[in-house]
DNA sequence: TTCCTGTGAG
DNA sequence: CTCACTGGAA
């Protein structure tokens, strides 16, 4: 008898904020490629500096792999510019592109969901240096569409004071205590990250604004921060 | 723990 | 001016 997982809070938070804050269309990117790009892009960055990044790509013609593998590092690095850590993510990216590349799916991205099974999948991600357990659950959600749930700095911060979570476990802790206790639906953990983020970035930030958030009566430490 | 870096909100 | 931003590596 396996031990009962209580499932209704992680559910009721999600519909809650699907009612109240809506569809998040994620991820916003035109293609798979374009997701993993800014999957990379995105890390410890404002997305908005992430899409001026994907714009000068597009402009440059360099969003593909092989554009990227032959570009120069100096090249890249000031296409990429605007999203910040520019010469960390030159590195990043040129050894995703490689990987992809190496993988035999350099032309045709999302054909690397057909390399086995979810768990083996997301270890050979972890092995790129630069895809780290968010960056990688990022692109197996996000660009490949399987059930990965994404965990980040909102969601530890927003489920610790909801007391769902104590706020120190690991990453791979959060996730599978949502993995446990939702149905491995990607649609489902597309739009659940997806609000977390909006709820992160509008409500349950560093000093929240509990008066207006959605989540308030559901909420142990509403007004103590 | 520290480093990596541009951008915009406050 | 300071802080946060859909982190990860060394």
């Amino acid at each position: 008898m396996p031990k009962h997982l209580e499932a209704a809070p992680w559910l009721a938070v999600h519909d809650r904020l699907l009612a109240a804050l809506g569809a998040q269309h994620w991820w916003p990117g035109e293609t798979p490629f374009e997701v993993m790009v800014g999957a990379v892009l995105t890390q410890n960055t404002a997305w908005s500096n992430v899409e001026r990044a994907i714009a000068n790509l597009k402009a440059a013609d360099a969003l593909s792999v092989a554009a990227i593998l032959r570009l120069g590092d100096g090249e890249l690095a000031a296409l990429i510019r605007p999203a910040g850590y520019f010469n960390v993510k030159t590195r990043r990216l040129k050894a995703l592109c490689g990987f992809l590349e190496r993988a035999g799916v350099g032309g045709d991205p999302v054909r690397l969901a057909r390399g086995g099974r979810l768990p083996a999948l997301r270890q050979r991600l972890l092995e790129v240096n630069g895809v780290g357990e968010e960056t990688a659950d990022s692109i197996l959600l996000y660009a490949l569409g399987l059930p990965s749930f994404v965990v980040d700095a909102y969601t530890r911060r927003i489920f610790a004071r909801l007391g769902l979570i104590g706020g120190a476990e690991t990453y791979a802790h959060i996730r599978r205590t949502f993995m446990d206790r939702l149905p491995p639906d990607p649609a489902l953990y597309n739009e659940y990250h997806a609000l977390i983020v909006a709820l992160g970035k509008d409500f349950c930030r560093p000093k929240p604004r509990c008066a207006s958030c959605p989540l308030v009566d559901l909420c142990p430490r509403r007004g103590l921060e």
